[in-house]
This record gives structure tokens, C-alpha cells and sequence, in this order.
DNA sequence: TGAGTAAAGGTCAGTTTGACTTTAAGTCAT
DNA sequence: ATGACTTAAAGTCAAACTGACCTTTACTCA
């Protein structure tokens, strides 16, 4: 097989399409337990491909907003929820997640408050699910919100995050159910407590919460972040800039990468 | 001001063009001290913009290869080199990152050898340079490199990717001195050496380095991963899957989302 | 008023961490 | 050959941290 050198390139180098999606989690009791579980709303799609099919909400990138914009922007069409916490997940781009068109997905993850969660409305064609009870998803969507879960428990377990999803004020029994939904272990309180006790970035009120069979447990609250070590961009829009720190873990092997003559211009932008 | 709805549809969602970045980070001895240090390559612009400016090695997406593919393929055209190490960074997608036309950028970062970064040429317009002593680059390729080198960092804290730096056997000294390039602070040997003895991705060889003036060292060698904990995407392309935790920092504000009439359908994909 | 419950704080042992010391095993100059 | 010198490699010790568990506090309810 041989294809002339200007036809490859005319061939591969049209641009693929880029959506934004998003995965967003919120806290919603179980239904069973009724102990706070982890949900993400999902769309139906109305089109092919995977006509039918639920799928992460997502949309185009406009020419005037930022990637995180636009992240913001097709969450609230979609669900009219407003994120305490929005954050890049990962840009998946294999060549086959979409039949037919080469598609490149730029992918954000959010925290939504407990209220807000409870507040959302459903529609027909946009749902909740059990984050942990998903069914098929379009495209690669299963893999996304996986990967998706397996950052929200490293970043949980790193610190500062859980509270997003509760709100503004909050007990640790509140907080440390939060922790215990989304590592999916019980926590000691007492242990939890201490940890927690000298957390930068939380700090207790003066009020307590009462109603209980039982001693009044002290609220808490949200301390302003202590300022961010990723290189912050420009907050005007909200964006949290690239953050966190990561664990390691190697590709053995290196790419294909197909051997060509050497090229020292990076024309593309 | 204002535009009809259809005008701004077809004004706002014409494609924004795509780029791959990739930062490539290898040692190479200090010019003062001899101690290794951290270098990267850097390609001349030729063209306007930035030209005459340093870039990040970067090019188009070819319709038929995975991001990952075509961040070694690019890396190897400017630099001949293969990374053993290649892994997504972060998208970045301001609005005005680049003059005129609106460009996406998929950034990877890269490690590679020593011998290899030693055999690397440069030419006119391929230049390496010390990771921590760039002056203005094109586009927001310093901020880039700046989210890089934060990012090697926590993952070196993390444990298993200094390896990937160094050649196939190392000391233990030799893997140190890797560490405090990185991480720019001296580490004590001893407590090294016991942190690093349980490491599981790090074994032992029955050889040993010959030629100081001084007791000689052991060798040691990169055992495979332990396995991804992130979703392994297919690793036929040897691509490493999103991976690593990441600590967490939040946006007080959300995104600035245009409020507009609720819509469920994606279409984008 | 006492029983029940979870909050809040403390104890204790095992583990980890940083600072430091000691011994081992080579090379080099005399 | 011998001793000075250098770094490797192993060990010591105290402080900090962690997980398991216990005690006290402060509320509600029967």
C-alpha cells in the first residue's frame, strides 16, 4: 500500500471535531441505606451515533470561551447546575471512539453541592445515576467517568475537596460520610477527627447543629484555599488552572512514531 | 452589540485548529558544577507568530494516529529522540493563547535517557536548554513548561518515574543525584537508601560499578510497574492511560456560562 | 430522672521519618 | 605494603504519625 506524499497529507491532517464534555458528581442518599452515595446526570442521546444511549453531557467549544467556559456553560444547559468545583480531567483523543468522524473530547470533572444535587431536575432525556451502577454508555464514557472516580478518590484522599459536595456549613460526621461514599470504606471518627482537626483549609464555627438524639456536633466551615502551587491562570473565568500533583506509573514502551525526515518548524500553531 | 442567533452559531463554533505539544525533560551535567541538571529541547519558530522565538516541539494530529502516537511521532521528527517515558499533561485552550486564530494545544511531557539526551543533536534551530533558565518563549509555552516541571515533581515524590531518566542500571547515588535535580534540595543518602530499598519497582543487580576511588557501588535496575491503578487504554501504541492522583485545589468561582434555554442533546459527538 | 446516642477528646502501641553514627570496601600517594 | 581518603552501606535513636480503642460530655426521649 502506497499513498503519494501530498495525499497523506491532505488525508491526515484535516482537523478531528472537539467536544467538551463533562462528569459531574453530587452526594444523593441511597435509596436503600439512605446513606449519602455518590450520582452523576447523564443525557440521552438524540442522534446517532448510540442513538438512545446515556451519555456524558458535552457540547462544542465556542470560539470566544475558554475550554473551562465552556465546561461551565454546557453543564448548566444541560442540568442548570452552577460546580463549587471544576477542574480538567483529561483529553481523550483514540481514533476509534467514534464511528466514522474523528472526534477528540476534552474532558472536565465537577463537584456540585448536596442542595443543588437535590434540587436538579430531571427530564426525560437527563437523568441521575448511581456512579457506581452505570449501565453501557455511549462512546468511550464508561472508561471517562472510571477514570474520572479514580481521580476524585486520589484527590480526596490528598485533602482538600470533599467539601464541594456538601454545604457551606457542615458537621465531620457529614464530612467524614463524604469520605467514606467515595473511598467506600468506614473510617474511624475519632481518627478522623484529628486529621481533619488540623487541616489548613477548614476551620469550625461557632455554631453547632441541633435536632439530634444527641450531643450537638459543631459545624464546620470552608476555608479559602491556602493559594494554588499549580501555576494558576487566569481566575477571571473561573478556571482552576492545571492542578495536583499525580503518582507515577510508566509506559514500558515508547509510541510508534513513524520515522520521517527531520523537521525543525512546529507549523501548527 | 448584538448578532442574530444564527449568526453567532456559525461565527462561534467553527473548529478551533488543534495542536500536540510535548515537553521533553532529560539530564545533562551541569556546565558550573557537573552535577546533572535538567535540560529540554526547544525548536526556533520560523514562522510568524513568535518567529524567532523558542517553542515546544509540537505539529498536527494526524487523522489516524492516538494523541500519545502523535506526541512521540513529532518528538522524534525535531529531536530523534524516544522517550521512556510519555504521558498527557494537560490541554491548554485559552481564548487568546495564540494572536489571530484560536489554537488548542494537547501537551505531553516526555523523559529520556541520558545517553540518549547526550547523543541529541542540535542544529540551527533545535537547541537544548536548562529547564530552570528559559527566557520568553512563544505562545504560553513558559507557563506550560512551568506546569511541566511542577508536575515531574510531584510525581518523582511519588515514587516510581526518576528511573526513566537515567540509563538501564544505576546506584543508588546516581538515582539520588536525580532526585535532588528534580526536586532542588539535598536529600541524605542513608535515609534515601532506606527509602528506596522497599521500593517495589526497584531491584537490585549482582553487579557493581567499577572505577571511583571508593568503595564501589551496587547497581540497580527499573523493575515493571506494579500495574496501572489508572484505566489502562489500550497499551498496543504504549500509550500509559491517564494516570496519577493528584492533590487538589479549587476554584472559588464558577465559570462564567452563558445562561441559555435548556438543551439535552450533544451533538458534538 | 435515667437510658440511649453520638460528639469530642484522650491513651497507647506500632510504624514511619529525619538526623546522625559506625563499619565496609575500594583507590591513591607515599 | 601501609595508611589516608572517599563514598557505600548499615545501624541507632528520638520525634512524629497512625490505627485501634477507651472515656467523658452533652444532648433527646421515654
Amino acid at each position: 500500500m502506497y499513498f503519494s506524499s501530498a495525499n497523506v497529507t491532505e488525508r491526515e491532517f484535516v482537523p478531528p471535531s472537539l467536544a467538551i464534555s463533562t462528569v459531574i458528581f453530587a452526594l444523593r442518599p441511597s435509596a436503600t441505606s439512605g446513606r449519602p452515595t455518590l450520582w452523576l446526570p447523564l443525557v440521552r442521546r438524540i442522534r446517532q451515533p448510540y442513538r438512545g444511549l446515556w451519555a456524558l453531557p458535552g457540547g462544542p467549544l465556542a470560539r470566544s470561551e475558554s475550554l473551562v467556559a465552556a465546561a461551565a456553560r454546557n453543564l448548566k444547559e444541560t442540568t442548570r447546575l452552577e460546580p463549587q468545583y471544576l477542574e480538567q480531567l483529561y483529553c481523550f483523543g483514540a481514533v476509534d471512539r467514534s464511528p466514522a468522524e474523528r472526534v477528540v473530547s476534552i474532558v472536565y470533572w465537577a463537584l456540585v453541592h448536596a442542595d443543588q444535587a437535590a434540587i436538579a431536575q430531571e427530564t426525560d432525556n437527563v437523568r441521575w445515576f448511581r456512579a457506581d451502577r452505570l449501565g453501557e454508555l455511549a462512546f468511550d464514557h464508561n472508561e471517562i467517568v472510571d477514570y474520572a472516580l479514580w481521580r476524585l478518590r486520589n484527590k480526596v484522599e490528598y485533602g482538600s475537596i470533599a467539601y464541594h459536595l456538601l454545604g457551606e456549613r457542615f458537621t465531620l460526621a457529614q464530612l467524614r460520610e463524604v469520605y467514606e461514599a467515595v473511598l467506600d470504606k468506614r473510617l474511624d471518627p475519632a481518627n478522623f477527627r484529628r486529621r481533619l482537626r488540623d487541616a489548613p483549609d477548614i476551620e469550625p464555627t461557632d455554631e453547632y447543629l441541633q435536632g439530634g438524639r444527641h450531643r450537638p456536633p459543631r459545624l464546620y466551615r470552608y476555608k479559602a484555599a491556602t493559594g494554588p502551587p499549580a501555576p494558576g491562570r487566569g481566575l477571571s473565568t473561573g478556571e482552576s488552572g492545571p492542578a495536583a500533583p499525580e503518582q507515577s506509573f510508566a509506559s514500558t514502551e515508547s509510541g510508534p512514531a513513524a520515522v520521517e525526515p527531520l523537521q525543525t518548524a512546529n507549523d501548527t500553531e
